[in-house]
DNA sequence: GCTGGCACTCTCGAACCTCGAGTGCTAATA
DNA sequence: TATTAGCACTCGAGGTTCGAGAGTGCCAGC
């Protein structure tokens, strides 16, 4: 059953003033807010058949509406205006995007400050790698006790070991394990490493020290890192900030819940469907989050890697400015990791991201 | 001037027992809790002596005594006794450090969490690096348009960087760059790579590309990198569970200094003395902290670097058990870490691996 | 169907009260 | 002289009362 226009009008003033204010809405609130030509009585007819519906409450019999979750799934579906960002907002957010490109590997804490920042609420960030193989490994003959490890990624990222031995390498040796480990170890995932495929590489190089232990350790150890998602939590402080936390309990318990990355993975499940997810109180899974929001989404990374960018707030959130501001991040992100191979970062490629997400 | 004996034991309870229930004590509780065979006359007047000595306060008139930040000062100086941890405890945190120290690049902020964990207070973790220049490039081939950056620094990390070219670049090229690289670049800090240099080096190698400025960006970020200490804070949620922080905003202004890791190295000018600092309430330079204690203990990292954890509680906190903790802490740390010689850690091999797995 | 009017309801804060913990002082005691 | 018991006093915590104000629901009239 669809609302009149002007219930519509008038849920989505509730909604709006009550995310402003965080106190109940009356009716003259809204007929002053508003521009239906109709006083406060009318008004109140309809809130409270709004109320009836669902889509509104009261706190006690002599207050103003507050919106139920109901009320805001309606908002965000319906009423929302997707808000447009400012010029200045976009080309702020490609600017640091920027900034933050040039360290990759803390890209994933580095997004999820930015995004915190931006919007004043605690962010989330999680990267969920897809299984990575090695694609190619590199000894670097140091001197004799010293090597070093360079294995590239399936996924275009490279790590690197130094080793140091007890005993004297010949050169001769490190350019067999070279070419050993490039035809066995290459493009197999981490549970083909098994201790039989050790032992004979080690004949077959004629290994009596123990190296190729080392590499093949290197080998899962770095395989086994790649597959483990990265997730982390910035700006937990500015929960605080939101008069729903006045209570301390309240905060340490979301707080608390959000701190382990445990449960950050848990949202990694969620599917953003390409676009930006929200998840508005009880419609969370997780007990702690059942009286806040997420807002979530997610980007390509490239080679089948997707990533999420998240906000925890109340209820009462400004869906419409998060939406708009993860969203933009979300593509920018995507523009410049996703589309297969990774561009060289950082250096003088600059990519404009357009701001308008008013099309749909 | 001295306290007699009597005075210090009144103190010491009075402290102990506002530590552990957060209350005013008042005069009966401390004849209770101490074994001093006198009534609670008698110790209401040494009270209101302490007083007036000022290592004690009252909230108002007619409740129990509150330690001031100096009667602090006087319990940990001279009264405390120092905590000793059980074997259990002792073994826990060796334990848990062993795990920990397998991923060397994230053991700033995985101590940080262990710390805050035994502690159940937020703690920060600072590593300042001593100056580090970079002492050999490698530069690996991969194919026509990609070639892998591999730098050994004189801390023995090693950084590598993958570089996708628009151009296609012969394995001459590669070679050439890298000896040129080895020749100019090596033993220097930053602000000696001048463009100066670089646009030299390029018609060295006759390099109309720009590789030169590549691969002289990428030395002059991992240069700066390795100079900026790396601080993180953990476990900033266990403020709001103290009763001093039930105040959000306190908790919140507390909170949001301490995200900020400019402000954390702050103190790491501290000087702990090669033991552990308390530093009480006021003593703090930083006015966020004025009603806040910090503990901190610096452990050594090897080559004169130097490694800081620190808590952060009120002014009410266990700074026996607290210092007990850091103190071990940073011991084993140092044992592990310092002097030379790193235990190979986790695997289960006889040789010695040294440094870090680096992703670009 | 909309509106103004009106009685009603409920919260919030101020003012007030009482209870009890803890003090400071004094006079008696070892 | 140091300690103690006794007692009057102080002050905050927590409960109660009360009026003001905001907002509602309903009704009769337009």
């Amino acid at each position: 059953m669809g609302l009149s226009g002007r219930k519509k009008k008038i849920l989505a003033a509730v909604v709006e003033e009550y995310i402003r204010t965080a106190e109940p809405v009356g009716s003259k609130t809204v007929a002053q807010t508003t521009d239906l030509g109709c006083s406060s009585a009318t008004i109140r007819n309809e809130l409270a058949e709004l109320a009836s519906m669902g889509y509104l409450e009261q706190p006690h019999t002599s207050a103003g509406r507050v919106p139920t979750p109901q009320g805001y799934r309606m908002y965000v579906n319906e009423l929302m205006q997707r808000q447009k960002l400012s010029l200045e907002e976009t080309e702020e957010i490609n600017r640091s995007l920027n900034e933050k490109m040039r360290e990759l590997d803390k890209l994933v804490s580095n997004v999820g400050a930015l995004a915190s920042s931006l919007t004043n609420y605690p962010a989330m960030a999680i990267a969920a790698p897809p299984p990575a193989t090695i694609k190619r490994f590199d000894l670097i003959y140091i001197d004799a006790n010293t090597f070093i490890i360079v294995a590239m990624m399936s996924n275009n990222s490279v790590k690197n070991k130094l080793v140091h031995l007890p005993v004297s390498v010949g050169q001769d040796m490190i350019q067999r394990l070279s070419s050993v480990f490039n035809a066995n170890f290459t493009d197999i995932t981490e549970e083909r490493i098994t201790p039989l495929l050790i032992r004979s590489t080690e004949r077959a190089v004629d290994d009596t020290m123990g190296l190729t232990g080392v590499i093949a350790s290197f080998a899962i150890s770095i395989l086994s890192e790649s597959q483990t998602a990265e997730a982390c939590i910035t700006g937990a402080n500015r929960l605080l900030a939101q008069p729903e936390f006045r209570d301390p309990a309240k905060a340490h318990a979301l707080m608390s819940y959000l701190s382990d990355a445990e449960h950050l993975h848990d949202l990694d499940a969620i599917d953003c469907g390409g676009d930006v997810r929200v998840l508005i109180g009880p419609e969370n899974v997780a007990e702690e989050l059942r009286d806040s929001s997420v807002v979530l989404a997610s980007y390509d990374m490239g080679g089948d890697t997707k990533g999420l960018i998240g906000v925890v707030g109340p209820t009462r959130m400004d869906y419409s400015a998060v939406a708009a501001k993860l969203s933009l991040i979300a593509r920018a992100l995507s523009e410049r990791l996703g589309g297969g191979i990774a561009p060289p970062p950082g250096l003088d490629n600059k990519l404009i991201i357009k701001g308008d997400i008013n099309e749909q």
